[in-house]
This record gives structure tokens, C-alpha cells and sequence, in this order.
DNA sequence: TCCATATTTCGTCATATGACGAAATATACT
DNA sequence: AGTATATTTCGTCATATGACGAAATATGGA
């Protein structure tokens, strides 16, 4: 029940589901993300912290860079289930789809300039 | 995306789970709903509301009583994969187990008898 | 070593949520 | 009609959540 639960409360926040779609296929660095929804970076954090703590994502270090990415040998049915479901239910919606394409115009920048532009904001 | 997060959200409560999993295969009205879980009227009422707007179950009235279920002929894939999803996650969850061993016995007292008892509480 | 910068953690605030009891509504029975 | 009862709606309260900015932490390069 408590990895369940975990897993819900984590999709139960639109700006968290639009973030883990944005990984669908890819892993995209913290910086991209805050790009994307245009909030705070240590609000981005919270969400991205609350999405790996339920498992549904998980998070690699490159140098300064960390990057976010759907799990790769997921051993848990609970979120390869939840997973599935987001997909299945989001892949052709429109918000999202929005997203996407925002996310390939942040994608074109790199990450050193992206950063930049946002410690000037 | 609307209707994605209506579920989700329905779904980030652990009350409302354990109320969604004792309609498994039956259906049952709020009284006993009630007696399962032990809070008061209007909170169970509340929460099988915001269920229902989520589309996770619906209610049929019989006199003064009001029966709940999940959906008989369920014709939004968001609403089936999120049931698939609880199902599949929870069918042997220990606090879903104890809920069903306890909606036996409130099953076995008729309604009109259990609407007393909460009567004099 | 010191500085720039990427991310997280912490403190704060406004709003959302879940609990309750009281009152309102709807139905059945006398 | 009037009463009992099943459920919902409403008002209130305490706690949870999501937002932000400031400060702390970690890493790479001068």
C-alpha cells in the first residue's frame, strides 16, 4: 500500500505529470526541465525529488549536470504500471504535446548556455 | 489531461483507495462503507463524491439507500487502467485484506440494523 | 585555493485537502 | 401530514501541499 500510495500522490500534481512525460523516451537534465515549466529551479527540484522518491524516476550525476530519466530495469510492477498508465492516458494530449515541443527548442540549446540565461533572469 | 488528473488525485488518498478496493466485485452502500472504515458520514460521503466525479465508481439509489460500484460497462480507458491499475497493485495489500475481512461481518448485518447502531454512536 | 554555477535544502507563505458536526435534503413508514 | 432515517451539503478547523527566494552543498575550471 505505501508504494502505491507513493506513487499516486506523486501523479496527482499536474506540473509532476507534465515533468515525467517530458522524460518519456530520453533523459533530460534538471536545468531542460525548469526550462520547460518555467518555475523554480527549487520547486522543479521538490517535484523531481517526490518523483524519484516514489520510484517513478530515477536520477544520474554528470559533472554539474544531473540527469532524470524513466527507470531502466524497473523491478517494481506498482510503477511500471503507473507508467504505463500516464502514457497510454497522455501521450497524445495536449499539454503535453505542448511540452514536447517546447522541450525540442530547449533541447537545441545546450545546457551551459541554457543555465546561463536562466542565472539572468 | 483533465480527466487524467481527476483520477490521480482520486487516487491520493489512502481512505478513498480502501473504499474504492471494497467495491471489488460488489457493490455496497454507504452505510456499510461507513461502518468499514469508521469515520464519520459526511467524510465517507465526501470522499465517494470525488470518486464518482472521477468516474472511478457510480451510484445507484434504492429507497433511502444509495449503492456504490465500479463502473459496469466502463467506456473511458483512463477510468479502466486506473482500476487495472489499483487492482493489480493491491489485491493482496494487507490493509485491503483487513477492510474486506471486516466488510464480511458488516455484510452480514442488514442495513436497516447497521444504520441504528450508527444512530447511537 | 578560489570562483562560477548547478542543484538541493530550508524557511515562509497562500491555498488545498481531509476531518468533523450541524443543518439541509430525500425517501419510507405511520 | 408528520416522523424516522439515509445521505449530502455547508461551515469550520488543523494539517498538507506547492510556490518562492535565500542559503547551503557539490562540482569543474581559473
Amino acid at each position: 500500500m505505501i508504494a502505491f500510495m507513493e506513487a499516486a500522490k506523486a501523479l496527482a500534481d499536474e506540473t509532476r505529470v507534465r515533468l515525467l512525460m517530458a522524460l518519456e523516451g530520453r533523459e533530460v537534465c534538471v536545468c531542460q526541465l525548469i526550462e520547460m515549466v518555467g518555475l523554480a529551479p527549487s520547486t522543479v527540484s521538490k517535484h523531481m525529488s517526490i518523483l524519484r522518491h516514489a520510484r517513478l524516476v530515477e536520477s544520474r550525476k554528470e559533472g554539474r549536470w544531473i540527469f532524470y530519466r524513466h527507470p531502466q530495469n524497473c523491478d517494481s510492477p506498482i510503477v511500471a504500471q503507473a507508467l504505463d498508465w500516464a502514457r497510454r492516458c497522455l501521450a497524445d494530449d495536449t499539454k503535453v504535446r505542448q511540452d514536447r515541443e517546447r522541450m525540442a527548442q530547449v533541447l537545441e540549446m545546450d545546457p551551459e548556455a541554457l543555465c546561463r540565461k536562466q542565472c539572468c533572469r
